[in-house]
DNA sequence: AAAAAACATTTATCTGTTTACCTCGATGGG
DNA sequence: CCCATCGAGGTAAACAGATAAATGTTTTTT
């Protein structure tokens, strides 16, 4: 019963803010008529006459009037806030997923709370409490690893709109937009398969997200179907990050038999991989192949070009903020999975496998 | 006259909230008590007896009670909003900041309002009038290019808190927390200096922005040390991305005479030239000397590992939070720039003027 | 002249916070 | 012993600034 009600309310004794603010009232005052017309001319109200609406808005333009949603917020029970809540913004994948649902959230009107809760499902849920308390038009939200299923059914229970996004949680009533992670590791690994491939590792991707099990599975699907046994192949699950990938290196070199292909969770542990491959004598690419995920900025110019899934991430993003505002406009939305279909964007870090294996005793 | 007043109030005809929320008069009511006693015990007031708080708090959380904000705020003029306005979060070393801002800022309840403003000084406006609308507490702002110091000034004068970051704008009331960047490309530029380079290029910064008139001034200061001409140099302005980078290419190649080294305005940029160089054939490190700024992650674990000036970011961040919620507690901060020192990282992308200057001719 | 637009106003919220004031028993000076 | 004072614990009522709903006024239409 102990729950965590996140933040306090503030304590009482706080410096005063100077200088009063000015109100629908001046400008009612100073035209002579009533707060209710000045508040309807603002918002365009088909109620008050053309002429009105004009002086109303030239007065609240002259005196610098400035509109007070808390207030409003108030009455209307509508606060035109929306919170965003992602594990990792410092994700470029996730920087552009954001920067496609401001856009859209943006355009109505709509401000944006933004958490980076970090896979820590006790940040989101302070992060979602404030929310609450700032009663919050919607959410989307990437669940942390950790998240229960009924945590967010009870936000949705209590009327307030959720849009997953990228992550999906089984059970939850809500929408879901992400891509079709199972197929694009089904298709990068099923491009290896093809170039000759058959010792492929699946690196990274944590367990308890749906995105890591879901590429694991497409991984392990492809394998299955082309008779290679996924279970006895290198298959380190929880890494996200370059760090990772690079800690990573070690563990595939001295694997036997060595892969001599690897499909990354995603592009930044491929990265990370690459350069401490390059840095142990291993030419990625050449020397062994590596798929990524998610075909960020730049994916394209390293040597090798990174063969990668793209993930049309601001897709996503748009999605997700037209998926939320649906529903905070009052629509009912299926809570079935929105699934934006992937794309293999074959470049040259994934050739068959050659003859160059193993560190070059030549290196320079 | 026709200022831009940004988001418009919302039209009045909204599809209702359902479910009525919890009060502090349910509470009341449940205990017999007024709703004022319940104001002040939630909020640990001294002026109600511990038994009652108790009782107050526990019933609250058995009803389930949430915190209003905008009715407080409506009363007592604080949001636990601020606003943070960058030109772009896709910059990892925004991202970093980002996150140490977001540390100390939700740490104190506040929440935060996101912009990408990504330098349009419209865009830039029409958030921070939201923010107004919004009454937030206070903004931090990495101002975008073409912003006027009246703008500032006046928000300002409006007593709204505000705190630069990274980009200073001189004639500004407002404290600015940023990197000393002069000194950075000055060390930068003076280490490859003694690496016996002559031909240094400076590529990209705006000009219209302070850290790319001052990392272009360490520049030119280094060169004008070492008797060399800044202004008989390769100096390519307004490029901040990887993708400028790649660009920039082609424009240094033809230089004559040809750069041997060059000072990127930030890792991103330098990255980007690194590729696109590899690409032409031209191995940077070896064949030509780069380095970058901020010191991103990976930026060590590149080939070559890249020579770069380390910015702090998570103290540029901390310290400009630290800032903004001195000035919302009502402290009178002096409006002088907290510089952080830089540090120069030399690593293999900076070495001595090789002999393999031009591109291989048997490159594969 | 009755009915219907077209405009505007009045009034009652919305939910907390604040301030002035009340109650009641204890203390203490005269 | 009486009355003034005090402190602790509370309360009623006045906000804060906008909005929804109901209720007037005119003016126009039929």
């Amino acid at each position: 019963m102990s729950e965590d009600n996140g933040p306090k309310p503030p304590s009482p004794e706080l410096p005063p803010k100077p200088g009063k603010r000015l109100t629908l009232g001046h400008i009612a005052d100073q035209l002579g008529i009533s707060t209710a017309t000045v508040s309807l001319a603002l918002r365009d109200s088909p109620l008050v006459a053309e002429e009105t609406r004009e002086k109303v808005k030239q007065t609240a333009q002259e005196i610098g009037y400035i509109y007070n949603r808390s207030a409003a917020s108030l009455r209307t029970s509508r606060s035109q806030i929306v919170g965003v809540a992602v594990h990792d913004i410092l994700n470029p994948y996730f920087a552009e997923v954001f920067s496609a649902l401001e856009d859209v959230l943006e355009e109505q009107g709509q401000m944006i709370f933004i958490c980076n809760h970090r896979d820590d499902s006790k940040r989101q849920r302070a992060f979602v409490n404030t929310l609450l308390q700032h009663r919050a038009d919607g959410l989307i939200l990437c669940p942390s690893v950790g998240t229960s299923t009924e945590e967010i059914n009870r936000l949705v229970d209590q009327g307030i709109p959720v849009t997953l996004v990228a992550r999906e949680l089984p059970g939850v009533w809500a929408p879901c937009v992400r891509g079709d992670d199972m197929c694009g590791t089904y298709l990068a690994t099923k491009h290896l398969i093809e170039q000759g491939h058959k010792d492929i590792a699946m690196i990274g991707g944590r367990r308890d997200s749906s995105t890591g099990r879901l590429r694991n599975e497409g991984w392990r699907k492809a394998l299955n179907e082309a008779g290679l046994d996924p279970d006895i192949q290198v298959d380190l699950p929880e890494l996200m990050t370059q760090a990772d990938g690079r800690a990573a290196v070690p563990k595939i070199l001295e694997a036997d038999p060595r892969p001599t292909a690897i499909v990354g969770f995603n592009d930044l542990v491929a990265f990370g991989m690459m350069t401490t491959l390059r840095r142990a004598g291993i030419e990625p690419g050449p020397d062994i192949a590596i798929t990524g995920y998610d075909d960020i900025d730049g994916a394209d110019a390293r040597t090798p070009a990174l063969t990668t899934v793209a993930n049309q991430p601001e897709k996503i993003g748009r999605l997700a903020a037209l998926t939320l505002l649906r529903q905070i406009a009052g629509d009912r939305v299926p809570n079935k999975p929105i699934v934006i279909e992937p794309e293999l964007r074959i470049r040259e870090s994934s050739p068959p496998p050659g003859v160059r294996i193993g560190p070059k005793l030549d290196a320079d």
